[in-house]
RNA sequence: GCGGGUGUGGUGAAAUUGGCAAACACGCAAGAUUUAGGUUCUUGUGCCGCAAGGUUUGCAGGUUCAAGUCCUGUCACCCGCACCA
């Protein structure tokens, strides 16, 4: 009976058989309760899996196991997102196509990704590059564009002189291209936005609405970076027409104010040129801060620069004081209005720069000590006029936002940090944007009957070096007829980002065959929001914040039955190398799932990336601990030799087998893998310890077993002579009334150390126990002598005599 | 600088409401089986000590009968944001 454990040849059994059963397959029969777990969808790059990928989607598919067994309808959906740089620039090199790159890195992923075992619904795989999708994704923008929240507009682009692309702020950060490294330049170009700054609040308020882990809800708040404060309009006084309007989050400290600051590129500038005397002095200063990489401009935080504007004053709209205007890099265009009202006294920044130019500084706030140094803390207001003596922050600037309304010249104002999503690439491998530029009719977009707008062949995939797409270059791509007008026209040239396909993908999941919908009304019903969404930290803000925006949009247009896509979301910690060290192929410390499963199998592999740590935490790769998982997939093996009959639980195992149930179900639920592993691992030692195990244990412990290692315990399951097959059985559950032994141990302490342990009975009454336990040698000598001030019963648990 | 998090054995880590610190696993040591082992099994393993015993959760205080857990201060590391007005 006991045959040697070949995982090899049980993992493919199984997943022939669960394949060719359809086994998770997600039922349409929509009477049952659902649940829809959704995972991150890999970008099928050349390397093929890595080890963080499995444990990626390990979590969920160990909670979708376990629901399917719960009886739900699960929905554990897998797909690709496959546009994007690296294909690209493969097909570059090797002149394959990326169609082709595609294609194959895809069934290189599948066959990966089947071989570990995961639960996925193979009929409802999605590609975002496969036209049946991608028309969707354009047709969605287009529903945008029609809606004003796309957009094109004229501006200062990070342009990466070696990707010739355009790139977002957030692909720039440092200064440098985030997928090649190198410097990032400024050029103006006219691109395309999708307005995300219009769906800023309700990003925000459906925050409140989901269950997300507190960090990442923080992230994202952090990342939209509302801010309330005041718009505030000062008067220029060579210019009576003119106001200087500055946004503040510190209207309280109006009367502080002793000089302004404008961006260097700020309109004003050449606005008054004539009028200004050093004018030459201000274009050089310009001409420095452009040539200086933002990575410089953060270095040199502490040394601020500037240029005081000969010719233009600013006057106080409440105190009609005068007070010089400044231009510094200090103050950035891109926020508020690219100006603001400066208070040495109360804000570090404003403090450093009004020492290096002599500028007054005035205290408004009580509290710190100005000669020294910027006070912004808390106090009571004083050289305030009428605000003087009020000491709450809050009703001062209450007050200050009354008198500036009262003036006409001030009133609240709200900023984000969050900007427009620049909205397209000059690539070839993303989905075309569907517009036509006619010189009669503007913009107009592709029918929606003529989508999709397909990716016309190309032999060279080499962008031009104007930083046009390569579809820019192919004439029968770009002629086309106006579809308004017919006129000569033509289409635009650019892509879309790599973000766009992965912002819809869960909709698609629902009915992902549907060719007269994105998905229908009905499915997006029954399986909408997803119920669990787990993926990396990396993707919590841009893609997740992305997608909100966009299936917000559609539930504003009535299109989708939700107003949040994600009910909840989780994230799991990296994979390090051996060395600690983040895995890279530079570091050469990458493990190679493949490896593992060829060496161990698929369900040692899978109870590793569980078992290796918190679930939520980075955790480094350790070659020998996967093997202590096979050496308890090997002990699981050899439990039918222990076997004996009997359908029932043992006296010795009854509350053992209980109590690791209810461990294993809720640690699941709470996704620490880890502690629930152990506890299987706690219950097979005792089951050696016990030397013999009864069918009916035996089945119930791979049940637990069988989410986490799937193969191994289909196999036992059947070996054994059980019923039918176990991905179709229920889950176990457990009496907590069996959960307690009969005897307990309870701890006898002296002044809180430990003295002595007694075993009693678990139903014993206090007054018994505490006579026991006096009774007990080592506390009877220890107490001698003494005089018992105090005692302390905690019930099942411990003794504790205070003794003088 | 701001925000968040983490500090526990040789290693990865456990530890409801404060209630036996170190579960589970790795590693290591000794032994058995195995004439070879990426085999298996047994025993031991926080530290000091022959032992009785003492002592231990980054550091310093505090609250409590009792603190890894609560409070105050402090140090180190990690992650996010960053001249955001």
């Amino acid at each position: 009976m006991s045959k040697k454990y070949d995982f090899a040849a049980i993992e493919s059994k199984w997943q022939k058989y669960w394949e060719d059963n359809g086994s998770f397959r997600a039922s349409s029969d929509h009477t049952k309760p659902k649940f829809y777990a959704l995972v991150e969808f890999p970008y099928p790059s050349g390397h093929g899996m890595h080890v963080g990928h499995i444990k990626a989607y390990s979590g969920l598919e160990v909670v979708s196991r376990k629901r399917r067994m719960q009886g739900y309808n699960v929905l554990f959906p897998i797909g690709f997102d496959a546009y994007g740089l690296p294909t690209e620039n493969t097909a570059i090199k090797t002149g394959v196509h990326p169609r082709k790159v595609t294609d194959d890195n895809i069934v290189k992923f599948t066959g990966q990704l089947k071989k570990v075992g995961f639960s996925f619904d193979w009929d409802r795989v999605i590609d975002t590059t496969d036209e049946d999708y991608y028309k969707w994704t354009q047709w969605i923008f287009l529903k945008m564009f029609e809606n004003g929240l796309a957009f094109r507009d004229k501006t200062l682009v990070n342009y990466c002189p070696s990707c010739k692309v355009v790139l977002s702020n957030e692909d720039s950060q440092g200064g440098k291209c985030d997928i090649c490294h190198s410097d990032i330049v400024q050029k103006t170009k006219e691109v395309w936005y999708l307005r995300i700054t219009e769906y800023a609040d309700k990003l925000l308020e459906g925050l409140e609405t989901v269950d997300y882990l507190p960090n990442i809800k923080l992230q994202q708040e952090n990342w939209i970076g509302k801010s309330t404060g005041a718009f505030v309009n000062f008067s220029v006084k060579e210019h009576a027409e003119e106001t200087l309007r500055i946004y503040t989050t510190r209207p309280d400290t109006l009367y502080g104010v002793t000089f302004m600051v404008i961006a260097p590129e700020h309109p004003m500038i050449q606005k008054y040129r004539d009028s200004i005397a050093n004018m030459d002095e201000l274009d050089n200063y310009k001409a420095e801060c452009a040539k200086k990489s933002e990575f410089e401009r953060t270095q040199l935080v502490k040394d601020k620069t500037g240029v005081k504007i000969e010719g233009l004053t600013a006057v106080n709209p409440v105190t009609g004081k005068e007070i010089p205007i400044y231009i510094s890099d200090y103050v950035m265009m891109g926020y508020g209005t690219g100006a603001i009202m400066a208070v040495p006294a109360h804000d570090t920044r404003d403090y450093e720069f009004a020492k290096k130019f002599g500028i007054d500084i005035i205290e408004v706030i009580k509290g710190g000590d100005i000669s020294k140094e910027a006070y912004t803390g808390d106090g009571e207001m004083v050289n305030s006029d009428v605000l003087n003596g009020i000491s709450n922050k809050k009703d001062a600037i209450a007050k200050m936002l009354t008198v500036l309304e009262k003036k006409g010249c001030g009133e609240k104002g709200v900023q984000y940090k969050m900007k427009d999503w620049a909205f397209n690439r000059q690539r070839y491998w993303g989905e075309p944007i569907p517009i036509v530029h006619c010189p009669k009719c503007g913009m107009v977009p592709v029918p929606y009957e003529e989508l999709p707008l397909r990716l016309p062949p190309v032999e060279n995939f080499e962008p031009g070096t104007d930083g046009e797409s390569p579809l820019a270059k192919i004439e029968s791509f770009v002629h086309c007829q106006c579809p308004r007008c017919g006129g000569n026209a033509k289409r635009e040239t650019d892509t879309m980002p790599q973000w766009a396909g992965s912002s819809w993908y869960f909709l698609r999941y629902c009915d992902p065959k549907n060719d007269k919908a994105f998905a229908s009304q009905e499915e997006m019903a029954y399986w909408m929001p997803v119920d669990w969404y787990n993926g990396g930290m990396e993707h919590v803000t841009r893609h997740m914040i992305y997608s909100r925006f966009w299936h917000k949009f559609l539930y504003d247009m009535g299109l989708v039955p939700t107003a949040e896509p994600y009910a909840k979301r989780t994230a799991q910690g990296l994979i390090l190398g051996p060395d600690g060290e983040k895995m890279s192929k530079s570091r050469g410390n990458v493990v190679d799932p493949n490896d593992v499963v060829k060496v161990y199998g698929a369900d040692v592999l899978r109870l590793y990336v569980l078992f290796m740590g918190d679930y939520e935490k980075a955790a480094p790769w350790s070659d020998s601990s996967v093997k202590g998982c096979k050496r308890f997939a090997d002990r699981i093996w050899a439990l039918q030799e222990k076997l004996v009959d009997g359908d029932s639980y043992s006296d010795a195992l009854r509350s053992n087998m209980h109590k690791t149930i209810k461990k294993v179900s809720e640690d699941i639920e709470a996704m620490k893998f880890n502690t629930a592993i152990a506890a299987m691992m706690t219950l097979l030692n005792d089951i050696y310890n016990v030397g013999s195990v009864t069918k009916k244990e035996l089945r119930d412990f791979l049940v637990l077993l069988y989410p986490f290692a799937p193969h191994i315990a289909e196999e036992l399951y059947q070996q054994i002579g059980c019923e039918g097959v176990l991905s179709e059985q229920e889950w176990i559950t457990y009496d907590e009334a069996l959960c307690v032994d009969d005897t307990i141990e309870i701890v006898l302490q002296i002044n809180g150390k430990v003295r002595a342990k007694l075993n009693i009975p678990a139903d014993a009454e206090k007054e018994t126990v505490l006579v026991q336990a006096a009774a007990e040698p080592k506390i009877a000598e220890a107490l001698a002598g003494k005089t018992v001030i105090k005692e302390i019963y905690v019930p099942k648990k411990l003794v504790n005599f205070v003794a003088k």
